[in-house]
DNA sequence: TGACTCCTAGAGTAATTACTCTAAAAATCA
DNA sequence: TGATTTTTAGAGTAATTACTCTAGGAGTCA
């Protein structure tokens, strides 16, 4: 039996990462959750308290998948261990999309969201050293930070981008998985010349695995059939 | 002289730009031009067509630096080409920034942006496609792609990825013209695998124009000095 | 001068919305 | 059981804000 602060904060999440924060009222949220506003406010001091306690679940949530040991790394290894992370991000993709006006509206989170992409960064140089290490990737150490913050700004872009392009995959659960791979192709697209060894015979596998299969996730490149453009000038 | 409509363009496209659309109302924009409500009504029916009116203004200026005829092209002229391209998003950087409401609250617009997304996408791919023809990058067609997809996620998304990280940028314009270079430079991470020839050569040369040079644009990886983390739990 | 159109002012409104307040149910504890 | 604390309801409010409406200036043309 979940509390009401729990279920408050769960359905906020869900409306949030459907409807976006803005179009979603303190009010809607009770609604939705069949309690009263004021009940709400007993929770939560305000609009801004939920969506900072939801960046907390989703930075702690993504810092202990970050943080967790890995054993000997292979390619493929880390290849799925990325997938668990955009997971994750895709789990509270409402935050990403809104980010600027929240980091605008409440300089503390906005202060805790530096240092946790300093941390993610970090985190992330260590597993890209380690796969150096394993002689799974050739780079310099400058290639290897230009990489790390390519693939950061792909993962924590790529939810806002997606829904940018295809706003009604919010509404479909299968369309969700299928752009969430892409996202993980393009990653491996980003990783694809730097790669040796092992992950080079894996590499077409690989590809074959998160390429988008079927045609709804032509999304980007690609003339998606039965997504007329609808609407005009 | 410009015309008060242009005015109330160029007004709501600083404020937007330094404020965040979301914290600029209509008598905000009003306010800051010296006219009254009921004139920037007279001109605009809502808020919302000043936004889609700036959308044109950004996607006519960015369709036609891509159309324009390039002569016989090098990659440095491209990477000159696309310091311009940049320039011209971060004019209208507001944009990317609150895009999935916008198109969330404008059906229409959502069907423009996706137009645009897709053209701006072939004319990616021809550009790239004569990069390859002058020998100057190796890729076969699928890398060509992923290469597409992902410069342009970076550059849709630097600006908003920026000022997420460094609220303060707005209002220091010498800062902003180094976080853009960042932008390039991150651009130049991404093709320089598959450069060869002519781009090899002026490989070093161009990541040190555009390599973060004071300290101050260390943003991303390095600790930016005197500028603590303010604020706490 | 007068008529007509374009532009502007600014007071005002309707609706939204984050948030408050009081009081009562429910749970906890003595 | 009674006392105390936690949780809930729900009506209500203050403030914001996108937008309207009327009336009047300013330019143009006869």
């Amino acid at each position: 039996m979940t509390s009401t602060k729990e279920r408050i904060l769960n359905t906020s999440l869900a409306l949030f990462n459907r409807e976006g924060e803005r179009n979603v009222t303190t009010n809607h949220i009770a609604e939705a959750l069949g309690i009263s506003p004021g009940n709400l406010y007993y929770h939560f001091r305000n609009k801004g308290t939920i969506v900072a306690a939801l960046f907390e679940r989703y930075s702690q949530n993504l810092l202990a998948l970050l943080e967790a040991p890995q054993g000997p790394l292979t390619w493929t290894i880390k290849t799925h261990y990325f997938e668990g992370l955009l997971a994750s991000m895709w789990q509270y993709r409402f935050f990403h999309r809104d980010l600027t006006h929240f980091l605008h509206a409440d300089p503390a989170l906005a202060a805790r969201y530096q240092a946790f992409v300093e941390v993610v960064l970090e985190r992330g140089l260590v597993i890209y050293g380690e796969l150096r290490s394993s002689g799974i990737i050739a780079v310099d150490d400058e290639q290897l930070q230009g990489l790390m913050v390519n693939t950061w700004v792909l993962m924590s872009s790529w939810a806002a981008l997606v829904h940018g392009l295809r706003p009604d995959a919010a509404a479909d659960e299968a369309l969700d998985e299928s752009l969430m791979r892409h996202g993980i192709y393009q990653i491996i697209c980003l990783e694809e010349p730097f790669l040796r060894g092992e992950a080079r015979e894996h590499l077409e596998e690989m590809k074959a695995r998160y390429r988008a299969v079927d045609t709804t996730s032509a999304l980007l490149l690609g003339h998606v059939p039965g997504l007329d453009r609808t609407g005009s000038e």
